[in-house]
DNA sequence: CCTGATTTTGATATCGGTAACAACAGAATT
DNA sequence: AATTCTGTTGTTACCGATATCAAAATCAGG
């Protein structure tokens, strides 16, 4: 920058205005700065101006998985808006794992992040310390939790699981069962399963622990827990998969079984993934706002940072999800 | 710091000598500073470090697209071996775009990152330029190109595809058809289209240039090309969809049209998705090192940064792919 | 016990910018 | 014409660390 200043023949403080501040500054000094700074070839230290000016344009990101397909639509919906105000986005997975994710909260301030973004909503105790002391602006969106660090931006797993297990009531179904992905420590599986015991109840329906399984996830685990609900449980009549792609595999399972769906078993999914709308018979599932997720996270996250948006703090955006009624039910 | 300094008794100089040279402190000189550091919860800034040691521990990522479930696993094996390092990942997606590369590259410059890695190998001439001029590493990794900017970690498209169409020949089939994704700016397209006429070649199959499609991404892009082709050339005997989980839309569109998979069409796909291999009938595809070279990117960046390993300058690192015969051929 | 070698610690400049305020010019006000 | 205001540019200090070299402390050998 000191290059340009001298060829520019001006104090660095223009150059920097010139740059950042191109109002107060006249026509012609910007125009002979922007010169300069295009023979010189000259790239700005953004490590030194965020150090300076103590802002920073980059938001951490901690993710449990990075190669969960779910969470790559929310990623882009923040990445798209964040570029358009040139921030950057610096991702990280914790493995499902609060011990993980105080860490990388750790190294994040380090960083000197600008903002933070977490899909779980569970933390350790130092970590929301650390947050705290911090002062950053961060949106949880996994879930709505009880005690939102700060800022929510997400649908309620609750709801939505609540909502898809009274419309498969509604339906006529009698004997729902339930799966969801391993819960310890995913809250969001926890809420589904509140969600689902809350209509069973709302239904008169009585609750039967052979027909609540979890699993892992992926379509062997699908296929595994219709096969064993099934075996246990021969008389249900729907699965409620809550998670990913089970529901397709439970799916492809019930095809290599010869039980016909719906009129065997029913099923129904969670997350509108392409899959479940193109096997037959196509899959009755919940459709959630993630990309919308990503895109308002992005928002608030930016009003608090850029405009100061003081008034944001602690808000919780709850988002519209839909079920999507198919041939599975 | 200087507030550890002060309550350590020391100078700020031996406290960033305790944190990140502890080999050159003395034992208990060290316990003290470590006791300053936690009474008063000290958060060392990464960015002043980076800008003082003209060092970094970012790592800059461009790939052309976030929600693209192909790259999530090269993602999460980059990411697992840069955290183990203390490393931290900064991604952006170029939408296909080389200018918008460009534009990337250069705001990745500005943040100073120690490394870059791009998924796309087709570079506008400026970004080639600024890169050099950088000096940092960088490795591509969705292709090998013919003149790579630096190191390469990938495996051939060219070879993958070549592999396939004469597994496909060899099966006995002799109308072979060809999809790909659109094949503008993307030269893993344009490769692998390569690779299948070589293939033609060598089998002594003459090409129909009605045989060779493009299309866009998703399974409803599969059904679309299947039909497109069994349509315009009735005869053909095998469709080799070289892209994601148009094999899979394929599979689906024959079966909901009662054609006979692989009766009447034989159906290969590329890369190893987990629905590939639960769909009945299982769908014949090539297995990636996806993982692995998101695992081998981030050892040969880490060499170059941390150890200086120059000798690895311009390395070209060609995993192996393999064929997997499944029920769809 | 002294000398020279080796650690260990500290002082100072610097990395590349921005904040805060000062200085100056020309325009507007009186 | 003197005064005030406004807009533009410059000066200086500092953001929070590390590099570099100097100083002090420790150690070994004679």
């Amino acid at each position: 920058m000191r290059d340009v200043a001298v060829r520019a023949g001006v104090s660095t403080m223009t150059v920097s205005r010139a740059l950042n501040e191109p109002g107060k500054v006249s026509e012609d000094m910007r125009e002979r700065v922007l010169k300069a700074v295009r023979e010189i070839g000259y790239l700005p230290n953004h490590l030194a101006g965020s150090l300076s000016s103590n802002r920073s344009t980059t938001i951490g990101l901690i993710v449990p998985s990075i190669d969960n397909s779910i969470y790559t639509q929310t990623v882009k919906g923040l990445s798209e808006v964040l570029k358009r105000s040139g921030f950057q986005l610096m991702i990280a997975e914790s493995g499902y794992d609060p011990n993980e994710e105080e860490e990388l909260i750790t190294v994040f301030l380090s960083h000197r992040v600008g903002g933070l973004v977490l899909h779980s909503t569970e933390h350790t105790p130092q970590a929301i310390e650390k947050i705290r002391k911090s002062g950053i602006p961060v949106v949880e969106n996994g879930n709505i939790p009880k005690e939102p660090l700060d800022m929510v931006v997400s649908y309620s797993n609750r709801d939505a699981s609540y909502a898809m297990t009274m419309h498969l009531g509604r339906l006529g179904y009698r004997k729902i069962a339930f799966a969801s992905l391993y819960s310890v420590h995913n809250d969001r599986s926890q809420d589904r399963l509140k969600g689902y015991l809350a209509a069973l109840k709302q239904l008169g329906h009585e609750p039967d622990p052979r027909m609540v399984l979890e699993t892992g996830r992926g379509l062997a685990a699908g296929a595994e827990v219709v096969a064993r609900v099934m075996q246990s449980v021969p008389e249900v009549d729907a699965l409620f998969c809550a998670g990913e792609v089970l529901a397709a595999g439970a799916l492809f399972e019930c095809q290599r079984r010869n039980w016909s769906v719906p009129g065997r078993i029913a099923l129904a999914s969670f997350d509108d993934v392409d899959l479940l709308r193109h096997v037959s018979p196509s899959i009755t599932t919940l459709r959630l706002p993630r990309y919308d997720i990503g895109e308002r996270t992005a928002r608030i996250l930016l009003s608090r940072i850029i405009d100061g948006a003081d008034h944001l703090r602690g808000s919780v955006v709850d988002l519209k999800f839909e079920v999507i009624q198919r041939e599975s039910t």
